[in-house]
DNA sequence: TATTTTATAGACCGATCGGTTTAGAAGATC
DNA sequence: GATCTTCTAAACCGATCGGTCTATAAAATA
C-alpha cells in the first residue's frame, strides 16, 4: 500500500479548509479523512484530543497568521501603510470572498460555546488594532473605534452575503467602499499644520 | 402519561430556534426533540421529509414574514414609512442582536448547497426591495443599489460580531450608522423643488 | 546496520445519528 | 356514542458518529 507522510503545519491547513466548507458540526471525521487523505490514525496522532484540538489549534494557527500579517503592523507601524497593507491582505486572505471567515463562521451556532474566547478576542484585537491605527493617523479615539468596528462588521456581513448570492463581486465593492470611507476619514482629519 | 398536542405552526417555529441555536448539522434529531419537547412521532408527522424538509418549511416561513412585513411594504408602500418600518423590524426580528440569521447562518457551510436558492432569494429580494424603496424617495438607481447594499451587508455583519463579541450593543449601534447613513441620502436627493 | 521514535492504515468499539414502525390516545365527524 | 382521522410516544433499525487500538512502515538515531 502507498503510505502518504504529512507534517502537522499541512495537517492543520488541510483540516482548516474542511472546517471552513463544513463547519464544526458538519464536518466529520469520515469527511475529513476523505478530503484531507489522512487517515485516522494520523489525524489522532496530530491532535490526540479529536476534532476540539483541531478546532482549537486551527483557530489559534489562524489568529497567529492574523497577528504577525495584520494586527501588529496596525499595532505598532506606520498607521496608513499597515491600513494598505490590511486591504490587500483581507482580500488576498479570504480569496475575494469565496473563502468564509472560519473564526466568523464558529460564532454563529453553538460551536461559539466551545472556543469563546478564541473567537472574542480575535474580532476584539482586529477591532482594536485598526482604531489604534486609525488614532495614529489623526482621528478622534471615538470616531476611530466607530469606524474601526464598521469595517470588520462590513467585512463579515460581505463574507456571508457573498456565499448567500453566490456571488464574490459583492466582497470587492464592500471593501472599496469601506477601503474609501476610511481614506476619507484619515484625510479630513489631516492635523491643522498641514492644512494652513 | 401525559400526551402533548401541538400544531405545525407552532412545530416549525419551535424547531426553528433549535436550528438557529445549533445550525443544520448541529441540530440532531435527539437534540430537536429535548428542546421542542415534540416527539419523533410528531415530527415526522409534521414533516415526513425529516430534517430537509424541516429546514425548507422554516426558511420558507421566514421569507414569507419578511416578504408580509418588510419586503412588500418596501416594494410598494411609501418609502420612507416603509424604511422607518424596516429599522424597527429588524431589531424586533433579530432581538437587538440577541438572535442569529438562520438563512444567513446556513449561507456559510455546505448546508447552503441544500438551500442554495431560497438563500439567494431572501438576500436578493431585502436588497433590491430597499433599493427600490430608495429610488422611488429620489436616490439614483446605483446609488440606492449600493446603499441597499451596505444596509444588508452591514446587518449581517453585525448580527455575526453582536454573537463573536458576546455583545449585542453593536448591532444597535450598527443600524443606527446605517439609519442615519440612509437618512443623509433620502435628505440629499430631496427634489430641486422644495430646495427652493 | 541495529535500535528507537514517529507516523500511517484501517479494523474495531460503543454511542448516537436520521429515519421507520407500531400501538394507541385525542379530536373530529357523524 | 361509534367511527374515523389526526397526532403522539417510544421501541426499533441500519448507518454513521467520534474515538481507540494494533500492526507496521518510514525516519531518525545510534
Amino acid at each position: 500500500m502507498t503510505r502518504i507522510v504529512f507534517e502537522k503545519p499541512d495537517a492543520v491547513a488541510l483540516v482548516a479548509e474542511v472546517f471552513r466548507e463544513l463547519g464544526y458540526e458538519g464536518a466529520s471525521m469520515s469527511s475529513i479523512t476523505a478530503r484531507t487523505k489522512l487517515s485516522k490514525g494520523s489525524l489522532y496522532h496530530f491532535f490526540p484530543g479529536g476534532k476540539e484540538q483541531m478546532a482549537a489549534e486551527i483557530m489559534a494557527h489562524i489568529d497567529a497568521w492574523f497577528v504577525t500579517e495584520m494586527f501588529r503592523p496596525l499595532e505598532e507601524g506606520d498607521p496608513r501603510a499597515a491600513i494598505a497593507r490590511m486591504w490587500e491582505t483581507t482580500d488576498t486572505y479570504f480569496r475575494s470572498g469565496r473563502r468564509v471567515c472560519l473564526i466568523g463562521a464558529f460564532a454563529l451556532d453553538e460551536t461559539r460555546d466551545r472556543f469563546s474566547s478564541a473567537i472574542q478576542n480575535y474580532f476584539q484585537r482586529w477591532i482594536e488594532a485598526l482604531a489604534g491605527a486609525l488614532t495614529r493617523a489623526g482621528l478622534a479615539a471615538a470616531e476611530a473605534r466607530m469606524l474601526a468596528e464598521e469595517v470588520v462588521v462590513g467585512i463579515q456581513g460581505a463574507l456571508t452575503l457573498a456565499r448567500a448570492l453566490g456571488d464574490d463581486a459583492i466582497f470587492g465593492r464592500t471593501l472599496a467602499r469601506l477601503k474609501e470611507r476610511l481614506g476619507a476619514a484619515i484625510e479630513e482629519s489631516v492635523p491643522p499644520a498641514r492644512i494652513i
